[in-house]
DNA sequence: CTGTTAGCGCGTTCAG
DNA sequence: CTGAACGCGCTAACAG
């Protein structure tokens, strides 16, 4: 019977003002709840708003404005680990302020990255929270100080406005590596990744800072390089072993590595954690799943979603100096394969 | 030396016009693409953009075309195992066809899904998908016929505009019984949530039709409820095992409920899968990372995220009936669980 | 307390 | 092939 009722316009704030008999201007008003008003007015502007089921215009609106009440998260691959977290902890934050949030993720590919931030300035985004960037720091650069505020997860950007989200890395990689050493362990082997990159260097710092402090010695021959994931870390830990080299403890790069590696171990006869005592990093949900379970450096990567809007939020606000860093600190999870059993 | 430059407004069309003496016009040709000009202008045109940075203004574009090459993705939980996988199909879909997404995430709660709703609404967004919805029938029908196109994945809507994907949980499931009854196993059980579903009990329908097709009485005794987790299925199992009664294989909701009971199975000294087979249903990433691995159900949902951005923007752009349905088929994935070894 | 007048930046007529 | 006028829906100034 409803003949077909195609792309109905929504109802216009200038169809509200109609219905009653009001001006725009005060059905602005009480939207915005700005400037003063009769009670009475203002009740029938509302029910006149819910009979007709309008909504503003968030186009129209941030047009005048220039504010558009939407931030954006740009991460390489929302599928990896972390990601998701952070983007609940960045939702949740953003929506509490009343903003939306796009979603780009990048694939890891700079020209995507660069492509989707000229996207987003198209868009007018009050502000973008970036994780692991790819772009260069002039592009960066110029995007913040042309777009929007932007704030940093992962990527530390010397003499750049934007603020900077960063986990400490040093810290939790000595966190992992003192338990270890603590355990009374001596020969360790850190599993990292091929290139080093930021966090890579960070972490290796802090394993090697600890090792010094117990006075054993550093030796890069025993840092090894591994894809990134549970294959990867299968594959260096097997190749490690084979070279017959005595090991009783493995601090990781993240967790997948070092499941990776665990199940190696585990296939080449090794006891988890009698022989041999294994460390990731992340405390990501897998760590508790997988047999042994597996201790790690827990990353409060929620708090650090919800960290980076809020940063955001101030930059957009202007309430706050244009760059900082915020340091956020992970902690030690110690679960099976790190616990000898008495 | 650079003085403050504060939001410094991007440059508009007429900016870029007054730039190189051409009206507004000329560069919205050039932009857009539409109508014929001399190469030589379009090139002037093309660098003055270059040189001024000039960014089209999507709120002011879309305000006068009524699309905002925006859509939405709304999921319960992002960090909930399939929904990351979705995502990424869906923003690669979009992305390749100069679309953004919003993504909002809702808890669970209906009040934020539908305030979700509310403010997509008011961002003009082209259309929505909607995952696992938890609002009732009127109210998504009222979104969709009075806002925009929904594609719904996980709930079917009878009667209602909107196209629904669909994963063939019901064959899932059954291929997953089929599995371990062909391994001779007569003694199982299932293992799914405490409240039903619609998933739920497609997939229930399937593990009964296989049951019954191998003459094997379903009992209901022998469905057990659990929270939908890791724990939860640690816990239901753990009380079944109590029990005492004969089992010799397991069919699970999903994949973390099955890791659970595979642990606590394990913990109450059961061989996997010499005494015990457990199958999973998800095709997660732990499921290969656990040890032994598990047998699962392989629900592509890469494609799924991407089939749904498919299908929405066809009904955007109307060359579609406003209707139906998308069936997409999981496949059995074998692994260490249902393997008996030889 | 409320109404009127301007644009915000852009695409779409319609004349040149 | 190009320029001028109009309006998309809304808020910010001013009036009244």
């Amino acid at each position: 019977m409803t003949e077909g009722d195609p792309p109905r316009k929504p109802p216009t704030i200038e169809d509200v003002a109609r219905h009653i008999g009001l001006s725009r201007q005060t059905i602005s008003r009480v939207v915005n709840n700005k400037g003063k008003l009769r009670d009475s007015t203002r009740e029938r502007v509302l029910s006149a708003i819910q009979e007709l089921g309008y909504r503003p215009n968030s186009l129209a609106r941030g047009l005048v404005t220039s504010k558009s009440q939407v931030v954006a998260l740009i991460v390489p691959d929302i599928t990896q680990p972390f990601y998701p977290q952070i983007a609940k902890g960045v939702e949740d934050g953003a929506y509490e302020a009343g903003y939306s949030v796009f979603l780009s993720h990048t694939a890891g590919n700079v020209d995507r990255e660069i492509n989707a931030l000229e996207r987003l300035q198209g868009h007018r985004v009050d502000g973008v929270i970036i994780c692991n960037p790819r772009v260069d720091d002039a592009a960066l650069d110029q995007a913040i100080n042309n777009a929007f505020p932007v704030v940093l997860v992962n990527r530390k950007l010397p003499g750049v406005r934007g603020t900077v989200i960063w986990p400490g890395y040093d810290s939790g990689s000595a966190l992992a590596t003192e338990h270890l050493l603590q355990l009374g362990l001596r020969d360790l082997i850190y599993i990292g990744l091929e290139r080093g990159h930021q966090v890579q260097s960070e972490k290796i710092r802090g394993y090697r800072e600890q090792l010094e402090r117990y006075n054993v010695p550093f030796d890069s021959g025993r840092v090894l390089a591994a894809v990134e994931s549970f294959q990867g870390g299968y594959e260096a830990m097997r190749a490690f072993l084979e070279r017959g080299d005595a090991v009783d403890g493995v601090v990781a790069f993240n967790d997948s590595i070092a499941i990776g590696a665990m199940r190696a171990a585990l296939d080449a006869g090794r006891r988890i954690p009698e022989d041999l005592a294994i460390i990731g990093f992340g405390g990501s949900e897998v760590s508790a799943m997988v047999s042994p379970s597996l201790s790690t450096i827990d990353v409060p990567l929620y708090s650090i979603g919800r960290t980076a809007v809020m940063e955001l939020l101030n930059l957009i606000a202007g309430t706050e100096e244009q760059h900082g860093e915020v340091h956020i600190s992970p902690k030690l999870q110690v679960r099976e394969s790190t616990t000898k059993k008495t």
